[in-house]
DNA sequence: GGGGGTGCTGAAGGCGCTGTCAAAAACGGT
DNA sequence: ACCGTTTTTGACAGCGCCTTCAGCACCCCC
């Protein structure tokens, strides 16, 4: 039933590698019969059959995206600039979470019709030797996001947490003139809670301060523990240059609004600063002054190296850091807004 | 340099078509030679090549979604939900935003290498006669997400609007007491909105009442112009049994907050319910009575109806209407917690 | 020991397309 | 009219796999 390129041939009255010629643009054909081939292709509504097309090729311009999850905005960030970039350079993107199902079985799930994907950009929450072992044993075209195992070995994509929890602090110690600074970030294990929680540290130090046995709490991103934890506390935490850093804009969010609903004034009463930059940043009152980390850029940068990647596989790695940036807005008290 | 099937044969010393035969699982084959060739399989770590099968079984267990936009709670749940099942079923999914360029130039785009895609799901703000035709013109299984021009002609997933917003009017008007009600929807032209205000107006009417002059409100969706709309109107709305009725939890959350910014109490001063059920509705003070839209399910039942149409394209169209659910939570003041 | 199975395996013909190569056509100049 | 070039075109060999279709080996039963 479908229409193959033979038909087109007879059709048009001419060989089907006249044919493929005209469709791949290559050596010149004879105007007169590129346009009766032309004709006829249109007539057919002939498509070339990409698998056969493949076969010969050996490229399908399909690139993958594998997420530890598909939930949230963060991810759905990535996604949204990894799809507009594969679509601007010519490429279809097939996104996968490896949160459904063991992450090991689920990436070797994605990759199992690796002949299909020119190359794969992976995210997981763990990378693994195996995993890595994985990616280079199928010699897939891959790069790595948000974390690095053996740079030497694979193209990356990272998010410099300890520059943007830095610039953080500082704002908060140097402009805003705060002089205690409780943390709340994730889970103890967490790569990103570790990195901006030694910022803190350092920072306070800097500052010839230092964390006192209350300042830190470990919770788990979410809106509603750090809702519940801030209606413990923020009595006790509030006080003229006392603020809150949480590790992200949910927990701040949550955060203020248990200050809120205990009768502070954020931030009169309590500082609160959060992380990411995401939408509830800015639907929380007052805005939140956080740090922006570039989502969607992440997901173009990762769809723009792999496709570097993949048209020249012997160019030398490379990692992208990216910089989180500083976004101030009315929960810290900033003397000067500086963004 | 990729192993192909001949190179496994060879190492186990049959032909070809026994090879294929043990990995098609086809026609038994003797168990000493299958295991032969498994171990020949697993030493060269052989996996075929998927354009080859692709070639001769005409199908690559790949599916599309088209969504108009990438961004946003809303698609990003749908994908979620979609992706998840195409799994399950044995799929891989590829996912497209059609909001860059035009947007029949995308769903061409998409749809380009169309003899890749088993089937494809789209969801276009748009369906109009002439997307519908390229997809139909292209005899390849789609199906239509929230949307339906001529049921007959093709499966769909759609939303029961009217029931979501029906439920929620009669939940304010009879549980909650409410006299008036101020509905802030998206554009005019947005068929969501019609319906909603459509709802809006039948339950008004059945408990006798009608929209006043000044009562209904035409936005686009955004948590900043509600919040201004609300610092503007709040105290000309506050009253006993008086309610705001927006059209997504986003402006009902904007709505709040103006209303809180203001020194009114939700709900006692006015109350204020939204739509979507998103992460927004448990994020804002107090928790906002909506309506669950099922997201997530929409996405699973979309591909759910690809994947049988794929299987049997004789099969009559369906159509799934998803019923949202009423969420009562704080932001109404209803007497009782229905949900 | 021959006829008719049954089980398993190999040879060979595509699937639709691209790329090479040589043949055919067209052109230019003598 | 003939030869050397340059265009333009067609034949054909795969790409890697699946799928008849035969063939071979064996076995059962008369």
């Amino acid at each position: 039933m479908p229409v193959s390129i033979a038909d087109v041939a007879k059709l048009a009255r001419v060989s089907i590698s006249t044919v493929s010629r005209v469709i791949n643009r290559r050596n010149v054909v004879n105007s007169a019969t590129r346009a009766r081939v032309e004709t006829a292709i249109k007539k057919l509504g002939y498509q070339p059959n990409a698998f056969a097309r493949g076969l010969m090729l050996r490229k399908s311009e399909i690139v993958g995206l594998v997420l530890p999850d598909l939930h949230g905005e963060f991810y759905s960030e990535i996604i949204r600039g990894a799809s507009t970039r594969a679509r601007e350079l010519g490429y279809n993107l097939v996104v996968s979470s490896s949160r459904d199902g063991d992450e090991s079985h689920s990436l070797l799930y994605a990759i199992r019709q690796r002949s299909l994907l020119d190359g794969v950009a992976v995210m997981v929450s763990e990378l693994t030797d195996r995993v890595q072992e994985v990616l280079v044993d199928f010699r897939l075209p891959f790069v790595v996001l948000d974390r690095e195992i053996d740079s030497t070995r694979h193209d990356s994509v990272v998010i410099d947490q300890r520059h943007g929890a830095l610039a953080m602090m500082r704002h908060l110690l140097h402009d805003c003139g705060a002089r205690r600074v409780i943390f709340v970030g994730g889970l103890e294990t967490n790569v990103d809670t570790i990195a901006r929680l030694a910022a803190y540290r350092d920072v306070l130090a800097e500052f010839g301060l230092h964390a006192g046995p209350n300042d830190v709490y470990h919770l788990d991103y979410q809106y509603e523990t750090a809702y519940a934890l801030g209606l413990r506390h923020v009595r006790e935490w509030a006080g003229a240059g006392h603020c809150v850093f949480a590790a992200n804009d949910e927990m701040a969010s949550g955060i203020v609004d248990a200050a809120t609903a205990a009768g502070l004034a954020v931030p009169r009463d309590l500082g609160v600063v959060g992380f990411d930059d995401t939408r509830v940043a800015r639907m929380t009152r007052p805005p939140l002054t956080t740090v922006r980390v570039p989502m969607a850029l992440m997901g173009v940068n990762a769809i723009e190296l792999l496709c570097q990647r993949i048209a020249d596989p012997q160019r030398a790695t490379t990692r992208i850091t990216l910089r989180p940036e500083l976004v101030v807005r009315e929960s810290c008290g900033s003397r000067a807004r500086i963004s």
